[in-house]
DNA sequence: TTCGGTGCAAAATGTTTGCACACAC
DNA sequence: GTGTGTGCAAACATTTTGCACCGAA
């Protein structure tokens, strides 16, 4: 499982990034580096926070992670599922692209602090002209 | 204008601050406290970049201007005119509450890198339940 | 055995703060 | 005159990096 997913990615299966990914799945909320450099020390694991950090941007190239930015700008991260998603349409030839990501989720929490409302869904619909589109217009 | 703006707020009309709002007035899109700061200084104009700083919290805490997340994780500043606006839907009773602010917006950036589309519009609706009738639910 | 990964310490980045002085009101 | 705002330097928080060593493949 998470074993394939590093070979999949090209990337050696060490204990501090098992463990790391492992530690991620297991949350039920995007977590930052410190959230899970404290738990795991908190568990007489040993581990760098570099280590840490350079996990978490490894993992996101490869997609498997997902980086959620915070309020106050510092990042958090979860496991890029890719179950909820959003589109981009083509006003011109109608094509739609995936976003990758619910932008929307990271915000519900702000949305609920300033509005008292509890969010329970929403749509979002981009609009746009891809880049095949964009160039016939230029011709 | 301005200096009415920072009446109403409560503030003191500085030379600093002026120029600061002003800069940020003028410009078409989003602006950091760096862009500000360099700006002004290749202008001749004497500012500290601390006050750049203090200055944007000032006025995002008055409501005056707004503060914008970039993907980096760093902030970006502009006025908060409130001209397009989302809602949030109360789903039992109906009743709608505006965001502050359009948080896709900030998000068009990203979304053109990796898609290549030219973002030219959306629609975003949360819906929810409002705090009345969370309340109602809960008895 | 070979590279990619890790630990450590140090640096870089973006932002905030304490203090003395300056200036708008 | 009073108190808010500013400049400066130093601190701070988060994240990145250089380098020597380590360990998975």
């Amino acid at each position: 499982m998470i074993e394939d997913l590093f070979k999949k990615a090209g990337l050696k299966n060490t204990r501090q990034r098992y463990i790391v990914l492992k530690k991620i799945e297991l949350s039920k909320e995007p977590v930052t580096a410190e959230d899970i450099f404290r738990q795991l020390v908190s568990e007489d694991c040993k581990i760098n926070l570099s280590t840490v950090y350079r996990t978490l941007n490894v993992l996101t190239d490869k997609n498997i992670l997902l980086k959620i930015l915070k309020g106050d700008g510092t990042a958090a991260y979860e496991i890029n599922n890719l179950s909820h998603n959003h589109y981009i349409t083509c006003s011109v030839c109608s094509s739609s692209v995936p976003l990758d990501g619910c932008p929307v989720r990271e915000l519900s929490e702000n949305i609920s602090k300033s509005t008292g409302f509890k969010v329970t869904g929403h749509t979002l619909q981009l609009m746009g002209i891809c880049s095949k589109c964009l160039e016939k217009v230029k011709k």
